[in-house]
DNA sequence: TTTACTCACTAATAATCATTAGTTTTGATG
DNA sequence: CATCAAAACTAATGATTATTAGTGAGTAAA
């Protein structure tokens, strides 16, 4: 009889979603089985549901695992006496570090939201909404202070988090690039842009 | 006996593919049915196939038709005589504006080509590649000509295509900004960045 | 050794899926 | 009005889906 193997520094329902996270990014949850599933940990697949509620409950899982990694990462910056600078910096530097270590999980949660259960959906929603909110404050904090120019925040902070979930895909396999130089980059061009 | 409504302006086929790139978006393309596509044209789902040949062919069509009119764009701006910079705004505008025409199918060409098959999918990533490769030409020579600052070239263009593309869902149903608006403060943003 | 619990198994269910076959209706042209 | 192709229909197929029920093996404590 096969049976999970539980490594010494994880649960068994934290393995289930590590690679509930893999096949998700990879497939899509919708594509994705419970049957792959249960394969990648050499399982059958009704085996699982001694372990899961059900397929969407994953989803859930990993979706709200990241938004409340981010949402709590926002309120320690709004809470700190960082300048917008500092503040946004920070922010990307948090982003780019995140998507290297969890790249599965913030992938699906970026990707795969819109097929949570209406309440979890609007729930995520009002999260995702509430960290953008804040970042938008910053913004126009720092334009008020005259620190930025006079850009439209929501645009801005909609770039920005754009720019920063776009890395995906390239630096998952070919390392061309170190996290340093990731988050440096991006930090030079969200900020100050490329023109000399 | 319902009928496919044709516009005066449209194909038939051409129809289904808007109607079957607003379903991909709303639903993604494995938990989109056959049968709800036909619904919404409100036939029965195997009328449908007198006029396409696959589920998956719409998903082709779909993707190339947006690729198709991108790598175009980019032949023009390549062999124009512009500067980096006149280079890099006529992108980022066309990218804005394409995005508010052709939303639908512009997303669906973003979120769900990984559901291409096999040889399509190797098509696509192919000239995905090759538009990225001519972007970063574009910005490794305002590099050689000290116009930008000394970025990542494959970095910045990854930033600035993923801010582009992340416009998505905001502006569709409230009309906040002008498209004008998005695309300057897109160009002034990732040109000079946010910093005065 | 007995007890009890965890967890994997097989078998089954009911739904939904894309798609094919075969038939009938429609609408335009002669 | 007759003809014919386009395009709709119904019915069916076979595959796959998530999930439940019921059973038994393995393990650890009593």
């Amino acid at each position: 009889m096969a049976k999970i193997i539980v490594q010494k520094d994880g649960s068994k329902k934290e393995i289930i979603l590590t690679h509930a996270a893999e096949l998700f990014r990879k497939k899509g949850f919708a594509a994705a089985s419970v049957r792959e599933l249960a394969e990648s940990m050499g399982i059958e697949a009704p085996s699982l549901y001694n372990h899961i509620g059900s397929k969407s409950e994953l989803l859930q899982e990993i979706c709200f695992e990241v938004a409340t990694d981010y949402t709590a990462h926002m309120d320690e910056i709004v809470q700190s006496d960082f300048s917008p600078i500092e503040k946004i910096t920070d922010i990307i530097r948090f982003h780019v570090r995140k998507l290297s270590t969890d790249f599965d999980k913030v992938f699906v949660s970026e990707h795969e939201w819109k097929r949570l259960p209406q309440t979890y959906l609007q729930q995520f929603l009002a999260q995702r909404k509430a960290y953008e909110k804040s970042m938008i404050a910053i913004v126009q904090d720092g334009i008020d202070k005259k620190i930025f120019s006079n850009v439209l925040p929501s645009i801005v902070v909609l770039a920005i988090l754009s720019a920063v979930r776009g890395l995906e895909l390239r630096q998952r396999h070919k390392n061309e690039f170190s996290i340093e130089q990731l988050e440096d980059t991006m930090i030079q061009h969200l900020l100050h842009g490329i023109i000399k």
